[in-house]
DNA sequence: TGCTAATGAGATGTAAAAAG
DNA sequence: CTTTTTACATCTCATTAGCA
């Protein structure tokens, strides 16, 4: 969601929350009715499927259509996703791509990673596993004025800022260096 | 009336907003050459292909009779349209063509964009910068030397040559503090 | 079985198309 | 041109299911 760039912004706060769901609603009474029901939707279909990562892909044709394939992401690709993460925790499509290419994997296996990531440290989770990289998101003490991605470094942020908030940025007074 | 007319800012739930951006698309390092450029060789949007039909069938036959194409503007191309939208929010047909040329899209999106977003701010979904404070165009005096971009401080003149022009300016020889 | 990749529904934003 | 609607892209959140 983009914000729009020249939104004034509510943003932010959110703290926490979480949670608590599914609240929603229930001002307005009755609402939702109009804007679920029509919406025609959604049909996305996702991709997915099509290739594994490394191999091969096309033996199998037939019976993809029920099973759902589960990729393992290794540790040495974590690594790399972890890193990244912690530099930029909502990368851009391009950003993204590139990611996908230096690990290996395809670009939605990634965006789905970085979404899970997201949730997991909104939920406080953060992992721990078997090559158990340093990576911690005590860490990350930079958080972007107008959307929630955590930096770890200020250059990365004012990078994130230069290309997705520069307009707000700029209404804000905040000075990219 | 800026207030957002749908937004729930009563009770201070607002679901956690999210702001979470996307537009994306940056490409990253590479020149950017404009996703229009010549041909939609290959569209962003991936997959389709392989929706789980067994074999690949079909694919193309021709492209999707409804098949919408959708552009995904970058933020690099999003600069530059706002800053032109802050000079005149309804350019001339000539004007247009010669925004089109500056980002690297086709004068017909950029006409959309130029309508949609005029119907925008129409809605108050967002300020508009042009009688704000904060953007004033008599006080951009800082000129792009490959554009003919406006801005009021160099810090964002330069970010704005490092993400556009990085290629031109290291030719040169413009130093990017 | 626990952790987590994948999926799906719902929400939001907006480019493009359709109406006016 | 403006206004309204449609189609897509992407996010969150909740849930399902694969594998060590």
């Amino acid at each position: 969601n983009p914000a729009h760039p020249m939104l004034p912004q509510m943003n932010g706060l959110h703290l926490n929350n979480t949670l608590s769901d599914h609240l929603s609603n229930s001002l307005s009474g009755l609402p939702h009715a109009s804007m679920s029901s029509g919406k025609p939707s959604s049909k996305v279909l996702n991709d997915v499927s099509c290739e594994g990562q490394g191999g091969g892909r096309e033996v199998e044709d037939d019976q993809r259509r029920d099973k759902r394939q589960r990729t393992t992401i290794t540790p040495e690709q974590l690594e790399v996703l972890y890193q990244r993460y912690s530099l930029d925790s909502n990368p851009t499509r391009g950003v993204l791509e590139s990611i996908a290419r230096d690990v290996g994997l395809k670009r939605r296996v990634v965006q789905v990673w970085f979404q899970n990531t997201r949730a997991r440290e909104r939920k406080g989770q953060f992992r721990s596993t078997t090559t158990g990289t340093s990576f911690s998101l005590g860490l990350n003490h930079l958080r972007c004025l107008f959307c929630r991605a955590l930096f770890k470094v200020k250059s990365a942020l004012d990078a994130h800022i230069r290309s997705r908030h520069w307009a707000e940025a700029e209404r804000a007074g905040y000075n990219l260096s």
